[in-house]
DNA sequence: TCAAATCTTTACCAATTGGTAAAAACCCTC
DNA sequence: GAGGGTTTTTACCAATTGGTAAAGATTTGA
């Protein structure tokens, strides 16, 4: 009955119950989620474990019990982010056309840009400060689906299915312009003259960015 | 000879003679400087005024002689940048033609994200966190400006020498797309293999986003 | 040389930071 | 209800934060 074995393994955690185990993880999702809002309002500097824990509803030393530090949680966030974006660039190779490739592949960017801003906007600032704790898993979670990705653009281009351009810059276009909807949206929302983007921007942005690409492409 | 005027003026700071003035205004220059950078690099809460101090090569006292407070420095710092940006979009109303009109911007945007990516990252910093500082000079100076710059695309559009679509998200896009280069560079380097963008990153870079907005825009 | 303005330094403040260690409380399964 | 692991709490640490007030030093032009 009871799993005996394994007596001398430091790490293991001795057989967590379901139960528990399901309490404790929507309670590290919940520290997640405030950890991301908070990271994406005051930066990794400007935010303080304290202020985590009390919007999560516990003690600062409840929520170390959880995750080990502050940089641990931190990195923890950028993981869902990446799990997500990673997801949907490895969509791109396995598409049958360019153009459902790319319109999909901005559609993708722009809805986790509407349903997560605060994990793009977290993701954002690390890069900008230079990716000082997560360059590691960038380069090299990143890199081999984006090569992937260009790859499957030059083999496109080879078979005169769209314009050679140059793909890089391409996808740093599409990167910058659907994170935008999410990082730079206080911004676009005192032009737009409302106090949130609604449905309709996403749809006009995504039309938008999407003619252009595939206008770009067209030979 | 003497400037004998004035002497109730409580604000006036006593005819502040020539050289002095240069020499104080160098030191508040390079204040800015490096209060830009560092603000970049850790946000607004996350610099210190001891730490830009340190940087000025200077005390944190001196610091606070000649600015008043953090959030004073700090918006000074983003003061710069909007004059760059707000110039370089004034141009666009006083153009001939709309290509000319949107290569030269691109160009422009682009020029400033390599000559002074720093402010540009601090300026994208405050616009994820909300604006909280600097919402009202973003809404009171850009937006009269925006306002033009889409009036003279929708004249462009009703001439025919454009095609009409939503020039708002254009600006967007090319807001996003060029300041990208600057926010954005420690991610794109690494996937270019390099240590930092070079001229040729930028020219490409313009060339994509360029050919992309042209052809969107051709009837 | 002198008085006035400009600039820098010293001293001090209360509040907050991330992290460690250990004790206490809690809960579940047998 | 007893014993086990799980979770929370209490206590403590040295370091840093932005800002004010005032004294001290330096430079200025006449």
């Amino acid at each position: 009955m009871v799993k005996a074995l394994k007596p001398g393994s430091a790490k293991a955690p001795a057989l967590p119950v379901p139960r528990q185990k399901a309490v404790r993880e929507s309670k590290e999702r919940l520290i997640r989620r405030q950890a991301e809002r908070l990271f994406a309002q005051y930066g990794f500097e400007g935010t303080s474990v304290q202020g985590i824990a009390q919007a999560a509803g516990m003690s600062r030393h409840s929520l170390l019990y959880y995750y080990a530090g502050k940089e641990e949680l931190y990195r923890r966030v950028l993981d869902d982010v990446l799990d997500q974006w990673l997801a949907s660039m490895l969509a791109i190779s396995s598409s049958d056309s360019p153009e459902q490739a790319l319109s999909a592949y901005i559609a993708a960017k722009l809805r986790f840009s509407r349903d997560q801003p605060y994990g793009s906007q977290v993701f954002t600032r690390e890069v900008i400060a230079g990716a000082p704790r997560y360059k590691d898993a960038i380069e090299k979670r990143v890199t081999p689906v984006l090569r992937e990705d260009l790859k499957t653009l030059e083999k496109w281009a080879r078979q005169k299915r769209i314009r050679r351009i140059d793909f890089t810059h391409l996808m740093f276009l599409i990167w910058s312009a659907t994170q935008a909807y999410a990082d730079l949206a206080p911004q676009f929302t005192l032009f737009l003259g409302k106090k949130r983007l609604e449905q309709k921007d996403f749809d006009a942005a995504g039309a938008v960015l999407t003619e252009l690409v595939l206008a770009g492409l067209r030979r």
